[in-house]
RNA sequence: GCCCGCUUAGCUCAGUGGUAGAGCACACGCUUCACACGCGUGGGGUCGUAGGUUCAAGUCCUACAGCGGGCACCA
């Protein structure tokens, strides 16, 4: 059998997705048994004009071991993949090419072409991200992929909105929104971001009418002062009580303004008295409406001054109005001062333009009362349960408590239009269908809402219209909802969660998932955040080609919930990591001749060797350990876990320990048998390893001598499907296996190893030299059988010839002769002494050094045990097995003390 | 301003009131017939600071500091 010394990631990583997906390995139908217990996740839609980044990455990971782990437990497993249109970044996306290769704009080849354009440009460069999960080996289901502009789930978009607006949750009206002047549309709150950026405060006078007294306003946008329709001061405020009611002549514009009190406004900052400008700031906006003021649009759509701005001003940019009216003022000698300060700025999330805040007749959403039952079931009942609890569920609690209203129209041609329809008269008609729509108005002459609905409106939908909604008997519905978990990026939190669940219980009286699990950041190494425009991020894609993909997830998987800064070391360690069990395997196949996975492990465990009785117990506390560990999303703990196991325990002992059985010269019945445990062991850590890393499990799995069919999970057998390992049974932890004495006695065996083999070390014994005696001596009978019975693997593993076993070492009759005061000792943990007769090669002085410093460090471990046992209050209080286990350290210290002691004697002290 | 998280070895991070851990890095020695992406051995930490609770605190409580995040405000 050829095999390479060293794992080529790619090989593997290329043989074996596109058959799982073929043979439907994928799919719950692949399972065949009626009563399993269901396992489902949708994908949070990534964005179709998006291209894989490590948070996709992580998530990914998260998701692909859940469902790769509980389809191998025999679960009913589905975990649905798709993409979500992504209005404005694909529309912008396509109208720039649009641009660069016709020139034209997409009003130039009107709405119906353009939509075409979209769909295209869809068809040819939208599968990106998909393409890249097949890379990451994601399990997920591609016969049930969704799009959220397909046909069914934009009939799920058309039937909420009709509900909510036939419930009054939707309405049509003017309401003060976030417009980006660039993209031409309004946004939503959470698709606009507040950045601190340094600027002015500008103090500007107006004056009092009939007086000659200025009040005093300060303002970061002096250009909405042509706005103007009011200065509030606070109805406390003493300094201008005489001055509410009283009436001001806003400078350049001369209209008359009142002076009103309102609590709004805090004394304490700036002058305490605000300019008003209902028609361009959101506060305003609203103190506007309880003052009855007027709005004075004086802001275009084109963020350019409007006509009522007054002539001078009229078609100005914002900005170059700023600085004409600040140069007025100063003419005017108004200008009191400016000073630098640094406030917020809202920009748009997609193009980071400044956001214009404008009254606009749009449609909105009622949040508040969707939100109404999400709020009472995380209050009382904690559900979804958020992984990690803190400080994720009291985040989404407190943004449900405090829902405003979502703006829920877009100034878009890509995405859901609006399904609402106009007669011309000023009457509209929401309906399902523009038939309906005709019906209810009694005539053919009606036009469309020309609006798009926000993209987050049907993501919103995500995990109900994916599953059938709103086909209420739709068979996916009613297996697979609700769903098992969300696993999603912690600012999606707000886009996503919240809103899915208040779907989900509007329209499927349930929550939309069990369990919303949260990744944690990605940092650079210097703890900067990813980004494109930084230009720091770290490609998945590149990291797969270096150091191959089941490298990748596993750091991923330890990553989980945790903020981490990426450290390509990490990635490096696992390839290595691959690589060893590359090796292992490379090893047990090069063996293999003779034997068969599945056997060598007859009879009675009690008749074992003793290193068989120990792997298989290391095994199954590995299978409980890792099991248990990805059931609590405890990704780290589960990787650490495999690691140790087959790297520490498989690798460095249990193969090292049979090494001599599986590669004896001539064939027999013990050589077979040693050589099909290896494999067993091999096959189940194989097994217990494929949900993290799926490929170069698998390549190694298709190896085995004796997998096959019979191998798969039951649940599996009846499917056309090439044996895989991907639905063999995860190892179930058999108690009766675990075997807490071969434990203790094997890592007595490996403690007299490592103690024999720091000796060699300390003492510069060369590494190909023999020791030619190695005495052990231990009153425990049980232990000299140990021992004596790992004979051979100790000799060998320490390069000793010959090993002698005795009751105490000081004692002529010991089968090996005296033993030489030139000899190295150490005493084991359980109480056995060791000595090494080191004639002629030992150091006296550097033996005597070695033994006393071992002998401080006991020293101090005794008298820390021995102060707090001669503290009363610690013997009376602490629980008696916490006294009594000190008690037994400090007697087997003592036990050490002693025989280190011995030992310096022994050596001339 | 309010709320939350983090602070443990040079680096990245685990850690369940009861003997401080891993990987990487570092040092020394190894062409030991699965693996130098390896093997063997070793050094390295008053667990951010100050108090408190407790027989016992890295772990629980309080305050403070630094870093990060969310919300509110930002005239």
């Amino acid at each position: 059998m050829d095999i390479p010394k060293t794992y080529d990631p790619k090989q593997a990583e290329e043989s074996h997705y596109a058959r799982w997906e073929r043979e439907g390995c994928f799919a719950p139908e692949v399972n065949s048994d009626p009563a399993a217990p269901v396992y489902s996740i949708v994908i949070p839609p990534p964005n179709v004009t998006g291209s894989l980044h490590m948070g996709h990455a992580l998530q990914h990971t998260i998701m692909d071991v859940l469902t790769r782990y509980y389809r191998m437990r025999g679960r009913r497993t589905l975990w649905l993949p798709g993409t979500d249109h992504a209005g404005i970044s694909t529309q912008i996306m396509v109208e720039r090419q649009l641009k660069k290769e016709e020139g034209k704009t997409r009003h130039d080849i009107g709405r119906e072409e353009f939509t075409a354009r979209v769909w295209k440009w869809k068809e040819q460069y939208g599968g990106e991200i998909t393409r890249q999960m097949r890379r990451e080996g994601a399990s997920v289901d591609w016969s049930r992929e969704r799009f959220t502009m397909d046909e069914h789930l934009s009939r799920a978009v058309r039937e909420f909105f009709v509900r909510c607006y036939e419930e009054g949750l939707i309405y049509r009206g003017p309401g003060m929104i976030n417009w980006c002047p660039k993209d031409q549309t309004a946004l939503s709150d959470l698709e606009v971001d507040k950045e601190s950026q340094a600027g002015k405060l500008y103090y500007l006078q107006y004056p009092v009418k009939g007086s000659d007294r200025r009040l005093t306003v300060a303002t970061t946008r002096p250009e909405t002062m042509l706005g103007d329709t009011a200065v509030a001061v606070s109805p406390k405020d003493e300094r201008y009580a005489d001055l509410v009611g009283q009436t001001l002549l806003l400078p350049i514009v001369g209209r008359e303004i009142p002076v009103v009190a309102d609590e709004f406004v805090d004394p304490e900052f700036g002058t305490g008295a605000v300019k008003v400008t209902p028609a361009h700031d959101p506060a305003d906006y609203a103190l506007g409406k309880r003052h009855d003021l007027p709005q004075v649009t004086v802001i275009d759509q084109h963020a350019r001054m409007t006509s009522e701005a007054g002539a001078e001003f009229e078609g100005l940019d914002r900005y170059e109005a700023r600085e004409k009216v600040v140069q007025k003022f100063e003419e005017l000698g108004l200008l009191e001062k400016v000073v630098d300060y640094e406030f917020s700025i809202t920009k748009c999330g997609r193009c980071r333009t400044v956001i214009e805040p404008l009254i606009s007749t749009q449609w909105f959403l009622k949040q508040s009362e969707l939100g109404r039952e999400p709020l009472r079931l995380i209050r009382e009942q904690h559900e979804p349960r958020f992984v990690p609890e803190n400080p994720y569920e009291k985040v989404y609690e407190n943004w449900l408590a405090g829902l405003y209203d979502w703006t829920l129209s877009r100034q878009l041609w890509w995405g859901h239009r609006i399904p609402a329809w106009y007669d011309g008269k000023g009457n509209v008609y929401v309906a399902r269908t523009e038939a309906d729509a005709r019906a209810q108005a009694g005539t053919d002459e009606l036009e469309q809402d020309p609006d798009v609905l926000d993209t987050w409106f049907s993501s919103a939908l995500w995990p109900i219209s994916t599953l059938g909604w709103p086909d209420e008997d739709s068979p996916d519905l009613k297996t697979f909802y609700p769903t098992s978990v969300l696993v999603t990026a912690r600012d999606i939190i707000f886009l996503w969660v919240s809103r899915m669940m208040m779907t989900g219980m509007k329209f499927a009286g349930k929550k939309a998932f069990d369990d919303v699990y949260i990744t944690g950041t990605i940092f650079d190494k210097h703890g900067q955040r990813m980004s494109k425009t930084k230009g720091n991020g770290v490609d998945p894609l590149d990291v797969f080609d270096k150091y191959g993909v089941d490298a990748t997830r596993l750091v991923l998987a330890s990553i989980g919930s945790t903020d981490t800064r990426w450290n390509d070391n990490q990635v490096e360690s696992y390839r290595n990591f691959a690589n060893k069990i590359w090796n292992a395997a490379r090893f047990c196949l090069l063996n293999s001749e003779g034997a068969r996975v599945g056997h060598g492990f007859e009879g009675e465990p009690k008749t074992w060797a003793l290193h068989d009785r120990w792997i298989v117990s290391r095994l199954h506390k590995t299978a409980r350990e890792v099991g248990a560990a990805v059931e609590a999303y405890q990704f780290h703990e589960a990787v650490y876990a495999l690691y140790h196991f087959f790297w520490d325990d498989f690798c460095d002992w249990y193969i090292e320990l049979s090494k001599s059985d599986v590669t004896a010269a001539d064939a027999s019945p013990e050589r077979d048998a040693a050589r099909g445990r290896v494999l067993t062991v091999l096959e189940q850590a194989l097994r217990l390893l494929h949900p993290f890393m799926p490929f170069i499990t698998e390549e190694l799995w298709q190896r085995l001598p004796g997998v096959g069919k019979d191998s798969l999970h039951a649940a599996y057998r009846a499917a056309d499907v090439t044996p895989t390992v991907m639905l063999a049974e995860f190892p179930r932890a058999d108690e009766s296996l675990i075997d807490e004495q071969a434990e203790e006695e094997l890592r007595s065996v490996i403690e007299l190893v490592s103690r024999v083999r720091n000796i060699r070390t300390e003492l510069s014994v060369k590494p190909g030299e023999y020791l030619p005696r190695l005495f052990v001596g231990t009153p425990d009978r049980g232990m000299r059988y140990v021992f004596a019975n790992s004979a051979e693997q100790i000799t060998r593993l320490t390069r000793a010839s010959k090993i002698f076993v005795t009751d105490r070492l000081e004692k002529s009759s010991n089968g090996g002769g005296e033993i030489p005061r030139a000899s190295a000792r150490a005493v084991l943990a359980g109480g056995a002494e060791v000595a090494v007769p080191l004639e002629g090669l030992i150091d006296f002085a550097q033996e005597r050094a070695r033994i006393t410093r071992e002998r401080e460090k006991q020293e101090k471990e005794l008298q820390k045990a021995e102060a707090q046992l001669a503290n009363p209050q610690f013997v009376e209080r602490a629980p008696a097995e916490k006294v009594e286990e000190l008690r037994r350290r400090a007697a087997e210290v003592g036990q050490r003390m002693k025989a280190l002691g011995e030992m310096l004697e022994a050596l001339g002290e």
